[in-house]
DNA sequence: TTTGCAATTAATAATCATTATCATTAGTAT
DNA sequence: ATACTAATGATAATGATTATTAATTGCAAA
């Protein structure tokens, strides 16, 4: 957390019209790290107690919340309970989630984006928007327990 | 319930390896209502007290999580808290979620199937399930509260 | 800088959907 | 009809998320 990251950070919470405070600044420094793009609120709660960081996890939830209706995350539901987000990328993606390993691979197809407004259009619809999610394992095999990601496709 | 329904619905059961009670059939009655496809837990129980049956809500999730196991009914997560279940169909289909007037349509869009084998593929990951829900409002205009369906595209 | 005050927080209680327990009841093969 | 296991219903418990509220804090006006 040097200098201009928190720079930047202060710039990002005012221009989405929320005070600059300790609390969104520790959350979005957890989310900012590239290793982990996305995380649950309980894990983002559990990183900044071990940090020593006095912080209750309603008010991740909340901060998460405000984050996504401000535009500046997504909230995503993977299979099994809790919702994980991310930091809003500048263009739209897809997952592709391992069930053995956990590893998050993120996409984006043209094609399918396509045809989804299509469908939607054929059927006298207006999209707003999707979810959606590919669930799979990794070819080749892996060790449980990880989560990575990268753009692609 | 006429009789050759129920012997249907008996022979359904028993396929699956799961005794013949009152509570499945109840539910899987329930379930076949083409007018109602896609329905919540709860919804169910309404229905079938409102009819004077005696079950319970665990009960209905038990047989529901059963029937989701011995592959007859699927189990969806549209956007907003509840799971809805709808008896499993021969082809698969994915869904169109009114957010106006909660209308559900069902489609099957055999470029998306295969560009996602494609994305999981490319990827180095064989795909076994996805789950995709678009999300829009009706051209034209509709008033809240309905639930339609029928395969297309 | 102080001051003033609405916005925010932490702690905790409350919700909501779903699942686990467990004593009782009901299928079903013999 | 009997016996035995699976299934049920009532209710407690759970897990994730939200609501409440008294106390704190960001921040801008004085
Ligand atoms: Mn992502
Ligand atoms: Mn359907
Ligand atoms: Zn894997
Ligand atoms: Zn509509």
């Amino acid at each position: 957390m040097n200098m201009e990251l928190k720079m930047n950070q202060n710039k990002e919470l005012k221009k989405v019209g929320l005070k600059v405070t300790h609390p969104r600044i520790l959350v979005l420094e957890v989310l900012q790290n590239p290793e982990k793009k996305h995380i649950s609120a309980e894990e983002i709660y559990r990183i900044l107690r071990d940090r020593g960081e006095e912080i209750g996890l309603a008010t991740i939830y909340r901060v998460l919340n405000q984050f996504d209706d401000a535009g500046i995350v997504d909230k995503h539901h993977f299979d099994g309970g809790k919702s994980v987000f991310e930091l809003s990328d500048t263009d739209h993606h897809d997952h592709l989630i391992c069930l053995n390993c956990g590893k998050v691979i993120e996409f984006e197809d043209k094609i399918i984006e396509r045809c989804q407004v299509e469908v939607a259009e054929r059927n006298m619809m207006t999209l707003t928007h999707h979810s959606l999610y590919l669930y799979g394992t990794c070819i080749g095999g892996c060790t449980p327990e990880q989560e990575t990601s990268s753009p692609d496709s």
